[in-house]
Parts: C-alpha cells; structure tokens; sequence
DNA sequence: TAGCCCATGTAATTGGTTACATGATTGA
DNA sequence: TCAATCATGTAACCAATTACATGGGCTA
C-alpha cells in the first residue's frame, strides 16, 4: 500500500489552526524541518483536493499590497480521518541512506577518500544538530503554556537522537579506517 | 539538482564481480537492506541503460531448467564513473519519518494512542536490530579474509547505531508521556 | 497442489521536486 | 538596486513502486 502521507501531514497542520499553504511551508521548514518537509507542488493541489473532498474549509483573507492569503480550516470530517490515521501503527520503513552505501563500495577508492567523505559527513550531522538546538530554544520560548509543546520537543529530541547516534558512528568509523590506513603503510614499508 | 543514486547503487554492486539483475536485488535484501533498497522496476532498465552508456557489458549464461541468466560486468569506464560519484560529497537529506511526524500531532489524540504508538515502533525497531545482528553473524562466518568485510561491517554499524539511538529515545519518549499521563489523572480527581 | 524460488522484463501509476508565471513591498 | 519575503498556483519532469506477463522446478 502506497499512502499519500504528504495528505495526511497537511491535515495535521490544519488540525492545529486555519493556515494558507504558505504558512504550512513555514512551519515544516522553521519547526519540522528535521524530519519532514514538503514542497507548495505538493501542498497546494492537496488543500484543493481536501476541500473538495470536504475535509477542509476555504476562504480568502483580503491584505493590502500582498496577495491575498487562502486560509483553510479543517472540518469535523477531516479531523476524524486525521484521527483514523494517527492511531494506524506506523510501518517499516527502508529509507535509503547514501553514506553507507557509498562506504558499502569503498574499496573501490583510497581510505583516505573514505575517512574525507565520512568526515565531512560528520560535518553535515553535528550542523543538523546545532540547528535543532536552536529550534528548540526558540519553541520553549515562544511557546510557553502551550500544551503542543511538549509533543513538538519530543520531536526534536527525535532529531537529537538520531544525530548524536550518527556521530558517534561516524567517530567508530573514522578510528576504523585510520587504523586500517596505518596497517596498510606499514605493510607498505 | 536530483540525481539518480540507483544507477550508481548498481554500477557499485557490479563493480564487486559480474552479477545478473536477480542477484543485484539479493544482495541489497541480504546484506544492505538496513541502508537500501531496489525494485526490479529500477534495475533491469538501469542495466540496460548501462549497457548502452557502455559502462557495463552484458553476456548470457545458460542454464538447464532454469531462466537464461544475463550476467552483467563493470566496464573501465564504469568504474571511473562510479569512482568519480564515491569521491563526491554526499548532501544533506531530509528524510521523512512518520513516527515524529504523528507525534507532532499528538495532542489530537490520547495520551494512550501515542503510548500504543511508540511501544509499536519500538518494537519495529528492535526487529530491525536483530536482523542486522545476524546478517553481522552470517557475514562473519561467511567472508572471512575478504576485504570488502571490513567495509561491510561498517555499514552494519551504522545500522546498529541508528536503530539503538530510536530505541532509547522511544524509552525516554514513553517515560514522558506516562508522566503526562499521571499528571492528567491527577488533575481529573 | 499450493506456494515459493528461479529469472527477466514492461507498463501503468503514484509521489515528489523543480521550473515557470506573476507581482507588490521591504530592507540592506 | 538587488535580493528577499510575501503569496498562489500549474506544468513538466523525474523517481520509484506495483502490477502484469511468462513459465519450469522444487518442496511441504
């Protein structure tokens, strides 16, 4: 089965309060941008498909000298098919991971070409990390007294663990390689 | 810039020895799933497509009782071209994962839907371990000597990183939603 | 005898990104 | 004055999965 969950990620926002597509944007790049994102392709032909479908609402905000904004609101029927989904347990999912598949080849190229590319993507990851530090300080900031705060943290802390783990792999990895680079020298000699 | 990893996942696995299509598919199911994945509906045509960039060769092998096995080999130019895309910097990737995604929108649904939904990813994922443990046990016994183990290893690491990390952070996860949970009861009384 | 393994391939469809089109306002 | 932000949407394209087509041999 081949879900369209970018649907159901859009409903969700919806959940939380009317929004235009521009703001759904926002707020997967400036909060969620750890582990998701989607592109105004996708999300506006779904807002229209969600208000045909009667799971959400749309009218139109009027601004002087910016365009104006559609503002969608989610409906009764759509919180309940937003509901049937959030209790669906979650399936395995294979993502594809271009580190080590590359590092799966890496005889094919000099050790120090592997200990460059997994150091620069140590780089890549402790970048990701510092980013989500500061996404949840602003959060406990800005959000105080919220009750989807704590929800949005764990998420972070999601995010947290997921990139400290790939540090430390990377770290495992890099002493792996250098220690291999030695033997080989030495065999050299 | 979207450029196709699938071709390059395949020029990789023919550059390890020659290899028909049914075998590419094997190998990422036995040995790599924990990183990638390929459909039928990618490789032949990616092979075929190799063949006519002249980055691979194909012969025929014939079998009794069996399908004709169409046995395809790395090429020179293959080879520059697969080392070519190893040296180069991997990008960043924002993955999409479904588990923090229907956290984030937890407070549509109760504090025990969430719990029943990470003790299920847990468990998933604790699958997911195992697996790798003994892929790392089969290939142990199995490669013993080959240079490529060292590499393969690692990418089995990396697996093994990831997948300790959600653990640990579905046990603090839970910790905090059962605290959640007390709170509330509490409040209710 | 039902279902899986062997083995190759194509066609249809869905999912997703990127480029294009439009245009005013604001700040460096 | 150049770039960014605000704001909506479509069209073209690429990536990937799934279904379909074929068919013999092996095993529970």
């Amino acid at each position: 089965m081949r879900e369209n969950k970018s649907k159901y990620a859009v409903l969700g926002i919806l959940s939380m309060g009317p929004v235009s597509g521009y703001d759904i944007k926002k707020v997967f790049e400036n909060i969620a941008s750890n582990f998701w994102k989607e592109s105004y392709g996708q999300i506006y032909p779904i807002l229209k498909g969600l208000s045909e479908q009667g799971l959400a609402n749309r009218s139109i905000e009027k601004q002087m000298g910016k365009p104006d904004r559609h503002i969608y609101s989610i409906t009764d029927k759509g919180r309940k098919v937003l509901k049937k989904w959030l209790i669906e347990p979650v399936e395995r999912q294979i993502g594809r991971h271009e580190m080590p598949l590359k590092l799966f080849f890496g005889l094919q190229v000099s050790l120090e070409d592997n200990i460059h590319q997994v150091e620069h993507f140590r780089d890549l990851h402790s970048g990701e990390l510092e980013d989500i530090g500061s996404i949840e300080e602003r959060l406990k900031a800005e959000k105080v007294g919220d009750p989807k705060l704590e929800f949005w943290l764990m998420t972070l802390n999601y995010g947290k663990h997921a990139n400290s783990a790939i540090l430390g792999w990377c770290d495992e990895t890099l002493a792996r390689l250098r220690k291999m680079e030695k033997k080989t020298k030495k065999e050299e000699s």
